[in-house]
RNA sequence: GGGCGUUUAGCUCAGUUGGUAGAGCGCUUCCCUUACAAGGAAGAUGUCGGGAGUUCGAGCCUCUCAACGCCCACCA
């Protein structure tokens, strides 16, 4: 990097300019590369691949971000880190786009033909691809775009074969008539967690089926009267006395006068609606479950775009209409022909696509399915035996809650775009074979419909790595992976089936941690939708505020318990803020360090706030170290921004500015202010990459690596803990902000010079005596003197009480001698309130006998301190009095 | 119907082994002090949703009630 002036940098951090320059950077040096042959140990992280139809959103910044952290902490940390980086097909959010785009030029996919629409597909997924991760180089992600995937590549398709056709071998995938939910949109089956439940207002119609024999007529309550045409059967609970005698009888469907029988089915719940309900096998799943029990095959009346079909069963003059409109006719012609003798407002649930909102359509029709009782015992057994743990654990609940319950996966889907199902059908026997290839192009058809799009990306971890090749270097290395990051609302679709397909397939858990996070969503805590409007683009934040900025605010709000975030665009200034603090006083830092050397601190010439500082960055970079592995990156945000700014910044830069103007001490100051910024920056550095970046380049020092982000991470050290100098600076500090405050609730302008007489104690004079040269200037004092503890105190003094000692500001004439006694009687006050409840819980013989015996000492202690202090504001409020 | 979460300063929220509450923003007062006004200094502000219990001691544990939110199941 080319060198720059240290004593004319900006004073303002100007983000944009610094991360494109710093990731060029760090692509050029390749410092994103993992070694699948290095001896480090392994840590790897696979990104949740995002759509190839997406554009960054809030979720992905909070998701990359916090993956990012993790994947910077452990490459700082020593470990060999991979984080692979991709994007997925998108089976059907993907078609929709592309059929949209045909649409808009007047034709549609089955004019084109399925090769030149996969033609076309392709043409468009490979523009995209890359969009979305390149934005995420907006983001900072040090993810190795050498080995990103994509889910439909080579690659992941050979593991898709591998899979299907291992799981049909075992039995565990089949093929069979059900009902599934139908998007008469889509035209395509999708699972049960593709499908969205929203209570609507609709209508129960009571319609009246006559009995063939005419002796009256079997009421039946309805939602959908338009399915009646599909009708099999009449059910009744066996034992409801009302219809006892009409089992075995026969009905007539109104409108067509087909004949069904009354059946008993203990499916019937007597007390809701007539106690009689209509079967549809064919459009609805428990009567798909009655109809089989009673031997009663199904008829089919709506087609897979929703529309009625003709057929004898169906009345001519709905034939083709929409399922909605048939809905209508039929309606008004019971009702002409008195057969509809109620109708009621009636609320309900009815299900919808997740990918287009389109009402589905419970339908009874042949697909592929994955048998996952038997695959999900090991993803349960792994959480009860700790192989997999979830984060927060409230999770646990909820995963094996599904898991327990699991029902099988509905995995083909009538779409296009997409993994097409290796199953292959004889042209003239129509014999399937099942197999990773076509056994004779010439004599065999493969299957047309394609895979869910979430069976590719539940082999994900391994697909990438290389499987089902289990010799390649990289999953050798890196599989197991270490953690998936990812919000709560993909547990099901894509955590569980990851969890099921790497136990069956690996044998191995896929990752050892769930990290969960929050989701993200608008000021007023809605989730945020384009169609809403409410969306924030990532993109513009960084545009406006940087991207470091965004990660930090990002990361601040994320909590150990997972809560959603609410974010509005100002909230991002709390990051910029901090980053341009940081710039500036790496600004002061460099701008003084003019001719430092290359000496590390000589140890035996620290003064107590360089022992006070080194001991709290040291705490710190404990902390930090603990926080992240637990997976609290919220607290080290806080922790970090506590100790930079209120620790380095308010105290220590502005110690140091005395120190750099006494000789004997800037040549160690220089050193421990360079020290404490390089170690400071490193544990910023995953949250921050690029700020953190840009200034270590340019602090001059002897460095070992190109990159901070290849630097090591600090770590405790036991040569850095002085915690006497951090007790004893506490008083210091206490000190110079009672002679602040005394300053200013006394309004003494900062004109106004002040001198001090300290009547320190005997332990307490070393330390007054050794930071002289602070409280002059940070308290704004001209001249300092001591006196022996109970010296007599000078008439119409101000004072302060710190420690066993008090200080005396005297300053007759100068002050409100009214407005100091009412200063001190209100401190004495809030000394004796503290000191009462103290009192009371001391004096509590269960207190005492309960309370552990370090609790006992400290309260007794601070009683202590609390009635000398009281004292002594007593004797100087006299003397005011005096 | 089952499960989960939330309720703490005007606003947004932290607060894991139970020891009398914190941050950011906002507010009041002073300050352009040679890193930073996106800044510095000094301050004010809370019966920690209601009620009961356990305990020497509860924001934190137990029970209960209330409000809001989410997930799962889904009776035609």
């Amino acid at each position: 990097m080319e060198t720059i002036d240290l004593q004319n940098l900006p004073t303002v951090y100007d983000p944009k300019a610094t991360e494109s320059e710093i990731y060029s950077y760090w692509e050029h040096i390749e410092a994103f590369k993992a070694n699948a042959n290095s001896s480090k140990q392994p840590f790897s992280i696979v990104i949740p691949p995002p759509n190839v139809t997406g554009v960054l959103h809030m979720g992905h910044a909070i998701d990359e971000t916090l993956q990012d952290i993790l994947v910077r902490y452990h490459r700082m940390s020593g470990f060999e880190t991979l984080w692979v980086p991709g994007t997925d097909h998108a089976g059907i959010a993907t078609q929709n786009v592309v059929e949209k785009q045909l649409r808009t030029e007047g034709t549609d996919r089955h004019q084109l033909g399925r090769d030149k629409f996969l033609e076309r597909t392709w043409d468009w997924a490979n523009k995209h691809k890359s969009h979305i991760l390149d934005q995420c180089k907006r983001l900072g992600a040090s993810f190795d775009r050498t080995r990103e995937r994509f889910t439909l590549d080579e690659g992941c398709s050979n593991a898709v074969k591998e899979v299907f056709v291992k799981l049909y071998e075992k039995d565990l995938i089949y093929k069979g008539a059900y009902i599934v939910n139908w998007c008469p949109r889509c035209q395509s089956a999708i699972s049960d967690i593709e499908t969205e439940y929203e209570t609507e207002q609709g209508h129960m119609w009571e319609i009246s089926y006559p009995l063939k024999d005419e002796s009256g007529a079997i009421l039946v309550a309805t939602t959908r009267p338009e399915t009646m045409f599909g009708d099999v059967a009449i059910a009744v609970h066996p034992d409801d006395y009302k219809y006892k005698d009409l089992i075995g009888k026969k009905v007539c469907i109104p409108l067509t006068g087909k004949e069904i029988p009354i059946i008993a089915d203990e499916y019937v719940d007597k007390s809701f609606g007539t106690g009689a309900v209509k079967i549809t096998p064919a459009h609805d799943p428990n009567d798909y479950e009655v109809g089989k029990r009673h031997n009663l095959s199904p008829v089919w009346v709506i087609d897979e775009e929703g529309k009625m079909i003709a057929c004898g069963d169906v009345p001519p003059n709905i034939h083709g209409k929409d399922r909605y409109e048939a809905r209508e006719w039929t309606i008004k012609n019971l009702e002409y022909n008195k057969h509809l003798l109620r109708v009621r407002d009636h609320e309900h649930n009815v299900g919808k696509c997740q990918r287009c909102g389109t009402t589905i359509e419970p339908l009874l029709s042949e697909q592929w399915f994955v048998r996952m009782k038997p695959l999900a015992q090991k993803a349960i057994q792994a959480i009860h035996t700790g192989e997999i743990k979830f984060i927060p654990e409230r999770w646990t609940k909820n995963y094996l809650g599904w898991m327990e319950n699991i029902r099988d996966w509905c995995i083909s889907r009538q779409l296009w775009w997409g993994h097409q199902i290796p199953a292959y059908y004889h042209n003239e026997t129509g014999e399937m074979v099942v197999a990773k290839e076509n056994p004779d192009p010439t004599k065999y058809t493969q299957d047309t419909n394609v895979l869910d799009t979430w069976f590719s990306s539940g082999l994900w971890p391994f697909s990438t790595m290389g499987w089902p090749n289990t010799d390649s270097a990289d999953f050798k290395k890196f599989y197991p992976t270490s953690v998936l990051v990812t919000g709560f609302d993909i547990i099901f679709f894509w955590v569980a089936r990851m969890i099921t397909m790497g136990y069956e397939f690996t044998g191995k858990a896929p990752f050892s941690t769930v990290y969960i996070h929050g989701l993200i969503r608008d000021e007023h805590g809605q989730k945020m939708s384009k169609s809403k409007g409410n969306t924030i683009d990532p993109v513009e934040v960084i545009d406006q505020y940087g991207c470091d900025a965004l990660r930090f605010t990002l990361i601040s709000l994320c909590t150990y318990g997972g809560q959603d975030i609410k974010v509005s665009n100002d909230k991002f200034e709390y990051g910029r803020n901090f980053a341009n603090k940081i710039w500036n006083a790496s600004r002061f830092v460099l701008m003084n360090l003019e001719g430092v050397d290359n000496q590390q601190i000589d140890m035996s010439k620290l003064t107590i706030a360089d022992k006070w500082i080194l001991n709290k960055l040291n705490e710190t970079a404990k902390e930090i170290n603990e926080n992240i592995k637990n997976y609290r990156i919220g607290e080290t945000a806080h922790i970090l921004y506590d100790f930079f700014w209120n620790a380095y910044c308010d105290w220590y830069v502005e110690i140091a500015k005395i120190q750099l103007r006494n000789e004997d001490e800037k040549a160690n100051t220089q050193r421990v202010l360079r020290y404490v910024l390089d170690m400071t920056l490193r544990l910023l550095h995953p949250l921050m990459p690029h700020i953190t970046e840009k200034i270590w380049q340019l602090i001059p020092m002897e460095k070992e690596e190109k990159a901070i982000m290849l630097s090591s991470f600090p770590v405790y050290d036991n040569k850095l803990a002085f915690e006497k100098e951090a007790v004893e600076m506490e008083l210091v500090f206490e000190t110079i902000k009672s002679l602040r405050n005394a300053r200013q609730s006394l309004n003494i302008p900062v004109s106004t010079v002040i001198n001090i007489d300290i009547h320190a104690s005997k332990e307490e004079k070393p330390i007054f005596e050794a930071v002289t040269s602070y409280l002059k200037r940070l308290a704004k004092v001209e001249d300092i003197k001591f006196s022996e503890p109970d010296s007599t105190v000078a008439k119409q003094s101000a004072s302060a009480v710190v420690g066993n000692s008090k200080i005396i500001i005297p300053l007759a004439g100068l002050i409100n001698l009214d407005e100091e006694i009412a200063r001190q009687n209100k401190k004495l006050e809030k000394l004796l309130n503290e000191k009462k409840s103290l009192d009371s819980r001391i004096n509590n013989p269960k207190f005492v006998s309960n309370a552990p015996q370090e609790l006992i000492e400290t309260t007794k202690a601070r009683i202590e301190e609390l009635s000398n202090q009281a004292a002594t504001i007593e004797e100087l409020i006299d003397n005011l009095r005096g």
